[in-house]
RNA sequence: GGGCGAUUAGCUCAGUUGGUUAGAGCAUUUGCCUUACAAGCAAAGGGUCAUAGGUUCGAGUCCUAUAUCGCCCACCA
C-alpha cells in the first residue's frame, strides 16, 4: 500500500539505472520512423545549472514522448571541450598547484586538461542520471573525439581551398590574460568608470596645438596620424600640415577622414592603427604605419619607450603624471564608457593587431538567408520570431576570428616552411615545416555538432538515417553562437539545414527576475532542488511555468506546487489502487458504463486530444495546465468523488483505464512517480511506462453524456453555494424532487442522508430553493421567512444577458457577417437563458 | 544608432488563425479533520487587458502613434 504522502526521495531511487540497464535508452528499432535529437554539450568547466536541467529537461520530454508514440527516438549525449574556458580554469588549476602552463608545456598541459575533462565528464553524466534523461549513452561524443576531429579538419581544410578561410594581419580582440585572440561574440561589454583626456599635439613649426581627446592615452606611442573631419571647417586648414606627437616628439600627419566626428568631442581625433579597428580603416584608407606598443600580456614594449615594462594601467598613469608636468595635459573629463572584457578570463579585452584566421562569412550567410526564404528547407524556429534573431545576424555579420593562442582545442592544420604555406588534413611530407601553434575557437568544432556526432564526414548508417536532426533545443542566448554557425555550416557541408526546427527558451531568472549569476550569488543548484522537491517536481516546474521562448523566474513556492501536485496525484492513485486490490484481468469490462463513466471518458478524449495537439507544437505549458486541470479538477474533484458511491467493475475499470493514460501523458514530464504507479497497477501492457504506447483517443462519442453531467454538476455547485451563502448546516433539512436516474448523484455531492429529508410541512423554518431543469430542491432551516437574495441575482443577471444577447441577435452585420457556428452557439444560449428565467420566475 | 520583445487580478504568468460576460497558480475572505490527500475539501471576492487613435458586425488579440521596461548587436577617438 502506497503511503499517505509522496515520498519524491522512495520514488527516484534506482529507477534510472534499472532503465538504463534494460536498455530503453537505447535507438535503433529500424521498423520504426528515427526521430533524433542531439544535445547541446555542456561545457566541461563545471556543473549544470538550472538553465540545463530546463533545456536538457524540455528534450527528453520529447524523446520520452516520441518513444512511446511510436518513434525510434534517439538523443545523442555528449559535451564541448570548450577551448578557453576550460583552458582558463586549467591554469587556474596549476597556478594554484604553483605549475606555470610553460614550464609544463603543449603535452604536459594537454595531459592536465584531459584528466580535468575526465573528472567533469563525470560529474556531467551523474547529473544527466539524476534529471532522468533518457539518453543513449553508446553515442556519446565529446568535441576532440576522433571524429570529430577528422571533421573539423575536413572543413578547414575545405573552406579554406575555397577561399572562405584566410590568414591576414587584423585588428583583434586580445585576451591578455589568456594570451589569445577572441571572437566578437566573447567579449562582454561593461560600463567602466574611464575619463577623456585631452592632450595638447602641437602643430609642426607653430606653437598652436590641437585639442586631441583619448580614453587611452597609453596608446599613443602607436599614434601615426591625427584625423580630422575634411568638412571641418575648423580645422580643413591644417590637412597636409604636421603634428607633433607628445612625450615621443614625433611629427605625425594630419589628415582628413570621415571617421572624424565633428560633432563628437574635439573633433579632432588620433590614430593609432595597431590599437583600434576604425583606426586601422584609416590608416588603411592612409596608407599608415601600424604600431604595435604592448605585448602580449598587455605590458608596455619598445616603443612604449621609456614605459616599456610597465602594464596599461601603470603607463598610463606615468605617462598621465609626466604629460602634465610637461603642460601637456590640457584637462580630464571623468565619464563611463563601455569597455570589452574577455567573457572567460573577465580581462580587459585589448584591441590588438596580429595575423590570425578567420572565416569569410558573407557567402556562407547569405545562403542561410536565402535558406529561410524556402519553407521547406528553412530551420522552423519556435517561437517563429527568433529567426529574426538569427537572420539579422547573418545580415549584418563580419568575418569570424577562428584561431585562438592556447593549446587545448583543434590545432590548426596548417603548416609553415619559410614564406610556403601548406594546409591540409595530414602533414605535409618533407623536412621542415612546423604546424601552426594556434588551436580553433571551440565553436568552430560545435558548429558541426548536429552531423559530426553521428558520423560525418563519413556516410555512416547513423548519419542517413538520423540527420538531419528532428529538433534543436536552445536558449535564445547561444543563437548567435551557435545556432547560427551550425546551419550555416550545415548548409554549406551536408547541403541542408541540421535540424527541421529549433526550439528556443529563455534564461532561468531569480524571483525578482535578475539573471542568475556568481557574481550576484543567487544561483540555484538544480541537484539541491531535486534532493528537496524531487527531480519531477524541479521538472514540471521547469516545463510548465512560461510561454515557449520566454523567460523563467525560478521561484520556489512554484516548485513546492508542483510537489504538491505530485502529492495530489500520489494520492488519487492511492485512492483507486486501494479500491482495486484484489482487481484481476477478467474483472476488466467498459460494459454498463454510467453517466459519470462517460463523462470522464470523454473529458479524456477531449484531453488526449489536446495534449498531443501541444505536445506536437511544443507548447508544453498548455500540456502541463491540460493536465493539471484534468487530474485535479475533474479526475480527483469529480470522477473520484462520484465514484466513491459506485464502485461496480464498470467503474473501476474506468478509474484505471483512466489513471494508467494520466499516468502515460505525464510520464514525459514527471517520468519517476509516473513509472513508480505505473509499475502498481493490476493490469499494465508493458514492464515499463517507458516502453508503452502513448495515449491515443478512443472511438466513441460521449458528449451528450458529458453535457447532461456537466448541467448536473453546475447544479451541485450552485446549491453549494447556496448553502455557503445561507449558513446551512448539514442538519438542514431537505425537499427535492429530480429523476431516480440522477438521485444518487445529487445525493452523493450534496451529502443529503435519509435523517435529512423533510417530513413535516416545513411552515417554521427558514427556506432557500434552487430549481434548474433536472432539480428543485428546498433547504429548510432555523428562521421564518424565506431567503431570494442569490435567485434575485441570478434572475437580475439573466435578464442582462438576454438582453445584451437580443441586440446582437438582432444586428444584421453580425448575423449575415459572423461565423454561422457563433451566432448558433449564441441563439442556443439564448433560448437556453430564457428557459431558465422562465423557470426561476415560475 | 540597428534589431527583437514585453506591458493582462495584490504577485507570477497563460490567453493558439479576431468570436459568449478575459483564465490559472499563489495570496486573500468564509466554512469544513467529509473513510485518497489539511501540502487537503467546499464556496467566494478580485482585472476600464500601459495610453491614444484606427480597421471590423465584433479587438487583450490586427494596424498606427506614444509612454515605460527588458534583451541582442554596433558605436563610444
Amino acid at each position: 500500500m502506497l503511503d499517505t504522502k509522496y515520498n519524491h526521495l522512495e520514488v527516484e531511487k534506482g529507477k534510472y539505472e534499472d532503465w538504463k540497464e534494460k536498455g530503453y535508452f537505447e535507438s535503433g528499432d529500424l521498423s520504426k520512423k528515427p526521430y533524433c535529437i542531439v544535445i547541446p554539450p555542456p561545457n566541461v568547466t563545471g556543473k549544470l545549472h538550472l538553465g540545463h536541467a530546463w533545456d536538457t529537461t524540455l528534450q527528453d520530454i520529447l524523446i520520452r514522448y516520441k518513444r512511446m508514440d511510436g518513434y525510434d527516438a534517439l538523443w545523442v549525449p555528449g559535451m564541448d571541450h570548450a577551448a578557453i574556458a576550460t583552458e582558463a580554469k586549467v591554469v587556474q588549476k596549476l597556478r594554484q598547484n604553483g605549475v606555470d602552463k610553460y614550464e609544463l608545456g603543449r603535452d604536459g598541459f594537454l595531459d592536465a586538461c584531459w584528466d580535468w575533462t575526465h573528472e567533469y565528464a563525470k560529474n556531467i553524466r551523474e547529473q544527466w542520471a539524476k534529471l532522468g534523461l533518457s539518453l543513449d549513452y553508446r553515442k556519446e561524443a565529446f568535441t576532440l573525439d576522433e571524429n570529430l576531429t577528422r571533421a573539423v579538419k575536413k572543413v578547414f581544410v575545405d573552406l579554406y581551398n575555397e577561399g572562405l578561410i584566410y590568414r591576414g594581419e587584423r585588428i583583434i580582440n586580445w585576451d591578455p590574460v589568456a594570451k589569445t585572440a577572441l571572437s566578437n561574440e566573447e567579449v562582454i561589454y561593461k560600463d567602466d568608470e574611464g575619463a577623456f583626456y585631452h592632450l595638447k599635439y602641437f602643430i609642426e613649426g607653430t606653437d598652436e596645438y590641437l585639442d586631441v581627446a583619448t580614453t587611452r592615452p597609453e596608446t599613443l606611442f602607436g599614434d601615426t596620424a591625427v584625423a580630422v573631419n575634411p568638412d571641418d571647417e575648423r580645422y580643413k586648414h591644417l590637412i597636409g600640415k604636421k603634428a607633433i606627437l607628445p612625450v615621443v616628439n614625433k611629427a605625425i600627419p594630419i589628415v582628413g577622414d570621415e571617421h572624424a566626428d565633428p560633432t563628437f568631442g574635439t573633433g579632432v581625433v588620433k590614430i593609432t592603427p595597431a590599437h583600434d579597428p576604425n583606426d586601422f580603416e584609416v590608416g588603411n584608407r592612409h596608407n599608415l604605419e601600424r604600431i604595435v606598443v604592448m605585448n602580449e600580456d598587455a605590458t608596455m614594449n619598445a616603443n612604449a619607450l621609456k614605459y616599456e615594462g610597465m602594464t596599461r594601467e601603470e603607463c598610463r598613469e606615468a605617462l598621465l603624471k609626466d604629460l602634465e608636468e610637461a603642460g601637456l595635459l590640457i584637462s580630464v573629463e571623468k565619464m563611463v564608457h563601455s569597455v570589452g572584457h574577455s567573457e572567460r578570463t573577465d580581462a580587459v579585452v585589448e584591441p590588438y593587431l596580429s595575423k590570425q584566421w578567420f572565416v569569410k562569412m558573407r557567402p556562407l550567410a547569405d545562403r542561410v538567408l536565402e535558406n529561410q526564404k524556402n519553407k521547406k528547407t528553412k530551420v522552423n524556429f519556435v517561437p517563429p520570431h527568433y529567426e529574426k534573431t538569427m537572420n539579422h545576424w547573418m545580415e549584418i555579420t563580419y568575418d569570424w576570428c577562428i584561431s585562438r593562442q592556447l593549446w587545448w582545442g583543434h590545432r590548426i592544420p596548417a603548416w609553415y616552411k619559410g614564406d610556403e604555406v601548406y594546409v591540409g588534413v595530414d602533414a605535409p611530407s618533407g623536412d621542415g615545416w612546423v604546424q601552426d601553434n594556434d588551436v580553433l575557437d571551440t565553436w568552430f568544432s560545435s558548429a558541426l555538432w548536429p552531423f559530426a556526432t553521428l558520423g560525418w564526414p563519413n556516410e555512416t548508417d547513423d548519419y542517413k538515417r538520423y540527420y538531419p536532426n528532428s529538433v534543436l533545443v536552445t536558449g535564445y542566448d547561444i543563437i548567435p553562437f551557435w545556432v547560427n554557425r551550425m546551419t550555416f555550416q550545415g548548409l554549406k557541408f551536408t547541403d541542408s539545414r541540421p535540424f527541421k526546427d529549433c526550439l528556443i527558451h529563455g534564461l532561468i531568472r531569480d524571483k525578482e527576475g535578475r539573471k542568475m549569476s556568481k557574481s550576484l550569488g543567487n544561483g540555484v543548484d538544480p541537484m539541491d532542488v531535486i534532493d528537496e522537491y524531487g527531480c519531477d517536481a524541479l521538472r514540471f516546474f521547469l516545463t510548465t511555468n512560461s510561454a515557449p521562448g520566454a523567460d523563467l523566474r525560478y521561484d520556489e513556492e512554484k516548485v513546492k506546487s508542483s510537489w504538491n501536485f505530485l502529492n495530489k496525484l500520489w494520492n488519487a492513485s492511492r485512492f483507486v489502487l486501494m479500491n482495486l486490490e484484489d482487481f484481476k484481468e477478467e474483472d476488466y469490462t467498459l460494459d454498463n458504463l454510467s453517466l459519470a463513466d462517460k463523462w470522464i471518458l470523454n473529458r479524456l478524449n477531449n484531453v488526449i486530444k489536446e495534449v498531443r495537439k501541444n505536445m506536437d507544437t511544443y507548447d508544453f505549458h498548455n500540456v502541463g495546465n491540460t493536465l493539471y486541470a484534468f487530474i485535479w479538477n475533474d479526475f480527483c474533484d469529480w470522477y473520484i468523488e462520484l465514484s466513491k458511491s459506485d464502485m461496480s467493475k464498470t467503474n473501476k475499470s474506468v478509474l484505471l483505464l483512466v489513471l494508467t493514460d494520466i499516468m502515460k501523458m505525464l510520464h514525459p514530464f514527471t517520468p519517476y512517480i509516473t513509472e513508480e504507479i505505473y509499475q502498481m497497477l493490476p493490469i499494465k501492457e508493458q514492464p515499463s511506462i517507458m516502453i508503452s504506447s502513448y495515449p491515443s483517443i478512443r472511438d466513441f462519442d460521449y458528449q451528450k453524456e458529458e453535457d447532461k453531467l456537466n448541467k448536473i454538476l453546475e447544479d451541485i455547485i450552485a446549491i453549494r453555494n447556496l448553502k455557503a451563502t445561507n449558513n446551512i448546516t448539514k442538519q438542514a433539512k431537505v425537499k427535492y424532487v429530480t429523476d431516480a436516474s440522477i438521485e444518487n448523484i445529487y445525493r452523493s455531492q450534496l451529502k443529503i442522508k435519509d435523517e435529512n429529508i423533510l417530513t413535516d410541512s416545513g411552515d417554521n423554518y427558514l427556506t432557500s430553493n434552487y430549481k434548474s431543469k433536472n432539480i428543485d430542491i428546498t433547504y429548510y432551516y432555523e428562521g421564518t421567512k424565506e431567503d431570494d437574495s442569490k435567485k434575485d441575482d441570478e434572475i437580475k443577471k439573466l435578464e442582462e444577458s438576454i438582453a445584451r444577447r437580443e441586440k446582437l441577435l438582432s444586428n444584421e452585420n453580425y448575423v449575415s457577417k459572423a461565423p454561422a457556428q457563433i451566432v448558433d452557439a449564441d441563439r442556443k444560449k439564448l433560448a437556453e437563458e430564457k428557459e431558465r428565467l422562465a423557470l426561476l420566475k415560475g
